[in-house]
DNA sequence: TCCATAATGGTCAATCCTGACTAATCAGAA
DNA sequence: TTCTGATTAGTCAGGATTGACCATTATGGA
């Protein structure tokens, strides 16, 4: 339900269309993982769970907009919602390790000079973090925790390639 | 891929049946996120490929077991997707930072309550993964890997309380 | 001798998710 | 005035994923 209290969460005080509520996405997509569809797909059953209503409002002869709103009982669904995910640990999945359990059916050669390729990625990553604007107001958390993680990394990988 | 990868790692060198597949990855299906009807769509995926093969094997009077082996097309695809996952960075999602973001909806003394809570919850997890045998051979890097970055989060997670 | 449980090997309907695509309007440049 | 690109709002077919379910045989204990 991560999904749903990220949408809640951003219609919270603010209606919004659903282009605002995918670019505001979007700047932090690349970390949450929701794509436009997705998007929709859980505004409609949003809808028919009666957590948002949607209307539509027309500004001059353009095409209309359909403005989510969230109502009573979607203010309480957030709350439980947000209360469970910060109270839970939520074990995080790290694609890359897949390949590191494999590691011994490549030469160390090969395995150093892969691993140095992945090493920069992140190092760029993290420098890319560093420098770009942090996105408005309460994103801003995400960002900060992948800083932290991207630098343990870091560390991690330079051991790594060291103890090969 | 890296589903993919995983399970021709796994037959790599040693053919098995379904039943040894589903135990190895339940061993670490937290950190995989893998369910057994999964890998059998994917292991009927990649048959017909020609990644793999299956032949049913008869001990007893017991159903019949279905082993899988490699093929050489499918060692040659293991290599492939096993240099390009070493070689990327592959960006982490955290789900918990998304009630991180919404942290401002809530009174600082619940807010600080239900974070203690979430770290007892990480610390728990690493003294497990601390004390418990660790999978056999290569698996283990991801065991290895998970603790470092539940200490990372440990860390996070006490700045966060202090400064709330 | 039964019975419960583990070992074994799946299947399937339902749900979830996404890449690719469609459309219309409007502001500003040329 | 004509063209371009941004704004706006989705849809949809197809693929991926999973919770729940089914069926058989062996084994060990009561």
């Amino acid at each position: 339900m991560e999904r749903e209290l990220l949408l809640l969460g951003l219609l919270r005080g603010q209606e919004m269309h659903g282009y605002q509520l995918n670019e505001i996405i979007n700047r932090v997509n690349r970390y949450i993982g929701l794509k436009k569809a997705t998007v929709y797909f859980l505004l409609d059953k949003m809808d028919d769970s009666g957590w948002i209503t949607r209307t539509d409002e027309q500004e001059g002869h353009r095409p209309p907009r359909r403005v989510y709103h969230l109502t009573a009982e979607g203010e309480a669904i957030f709350q439980q919602l947000l209360r469970e995910n910060l109270a839970q640990h939520h074990p995080t999945q790290f694609s890359g390790d897949i390949g590191l359990a494999f590691a011994d059916a490549l030469p160390p050669d090969d395995l150093r000079m892969l691993l140095a390729d992945r090493r920069a990625a992140v190092e760029a990553e993290l420098v890319t973090l560093r420098t770009t604007d942090h996105p408005a107001g309460s994103l801003r958390w995400i960002i900060e925790h992948q800083i932290r993680h991207l630098v343990t990394e870091l560390d991690w990988l330079d051991e790594l390639i060291h103890t090969i």
